[in-house]
DNA sequence: TATTATAATGACTTAATAGTCATAATTCAA
DNA sequence: TTGAATTATGACTATTAAGTCATTATAATA
């Protein structure tokens, strides 16, 4: 019953003290005594805030998705050809992961540390993951109605295959590189991997088009 | 310490009933009670063979992707060119995770499952992952010598992105489709992920390729 | 200020489960 | 066949951590 309306501020505090154990740990070793160490309150305040552990979590992560998702909402919409679209989506969340990259750290780098309580919140996970995949279809798919995207590839399968190289694109970054990537790393990181997605490796075909 | 030794079949029963357990339940589920359970044998028996349960989970792993590494290996040194060899080794991957299905849709199925409790146990992850990547990658390496690849991509990368590539379509199927996949759908599902890898999206390039 | 309502506390209870070890069963060797 | 060595057992211990709740502190109200 997570009840915001009590205190927003310490609400926060606890979501805030959550991340960023979540985002120096991993998920497997947040502890509700950790976190209410980490936020300077009782174990049991954390309870007035949050039903239990799993809600906590749930809310961790929620909060961090709809931020990213709201942004490349956001920022997809202002372009007009779908190739521009899957590029502004791809440079937008290569940028958020980069700003939240401890976070992200822990959720994506060897897909170890996510311990979930409750099938519950599986299936939420599942869903805001389909949700992401089917605004990324649907993009794809006007881009083949438009002409720009060839006809025989699956929209639904190429969307969700999108956000896996997106992803495996991060976690490479984080085992590769340790510091933040500057803007113009990820510029030219978004532009490289949409020109992959487009062209595929292949020599066969001239690499010229403009993205 | 492993004991194989001692009694070859119990060392395999117990790894069995483990990778069996992993298949139906996922690793969180996983306990040492219910593994000597399954086994039809008593707990404590069980650490004669493996040294704890982050032993047995591993090996359980280990074995796993090694046969998967060797079947691919034999595999892709039959074919002569970087094209072919991709095609081989997607192919090999798919029919192995076809036929270890409830295996390897607790491994991957939304990243949830896997505990490792040891940091040993996640670096020796990482090697592997590492260790199959750059195979690929010196696949993809030869391709561009020969002229088949673009040269400018980045073949480390790319390595990591087609392992991506095959897990998520695993993942997809798992997701949309209930029964083992037939040789016949392995197979195109095959040519069509070498076919996005190799040729993109775009429509911009005639796809008529023989792969 | 006094009274009530709300919020916070943290010691305690409870549950789960990894790992142990004294004891028992079985196998082996002389 | 019998004593020693090996293997197996499962009740028990120890640990970890989630969640509770009687008590205390703080804020609101009259």
């Amino acid at each position: 019953m997570e009840n915001v309306d009590k205190n927003p501020d310490k609400h926060d505090l606890i979501l805030s003290a959550a991340r960023s154990l979540i985002g120096e740990y991993g998920f497997s070793a947040l502890t509700m005594d950790k976190v209410a160490a980490k936020a300077g309150i009782a174990k049991g305040t954390i309870y007035l805030y949050f039903k239990d552990k799993n809600e906590l979590i749930e809310s961790a992560l929620k909060r961090g998705f709809e931020r990213l998702f709201e942004r490349i909402e956001k920022r997809v919409e202002k372009e007009a050809s779908s190739l521009e679209k899957l590029g502004a989506l791809i440079h937008e969340n290569l940028t958020y992961i980069n700003e939240n990259r401890f976070f992200f750290k822990s959720i994506f780098l060897d897909e170890i540390n996510i311990v979930f309580l409750k099938k519950k919140s599986v299936e939420s996970f599942n869903l805001r993951r389909k949700k992401y995949a089917s605004f990324v279809s649907e993009i794809i798919k006007r881009g083949i109605n438009s002409g720009e995207f060839r006809k025989d590839i699956n929209p639904d399968r190429m969307g969700y295959l999108l956000i896996a190289l997106i992803k495996t694109d991060a976690i490479y970054n984080f085992m590769n590189k340790n510091q933040d990537l500057s803007p113009e790393m990820i510029k030219s990181e978004s532009s490289d991997m949409l020109d992959f997605f487009v062209k595929g490796i292949s020599a066969q075909y001239k690499h010229d088009v403009r993205i």
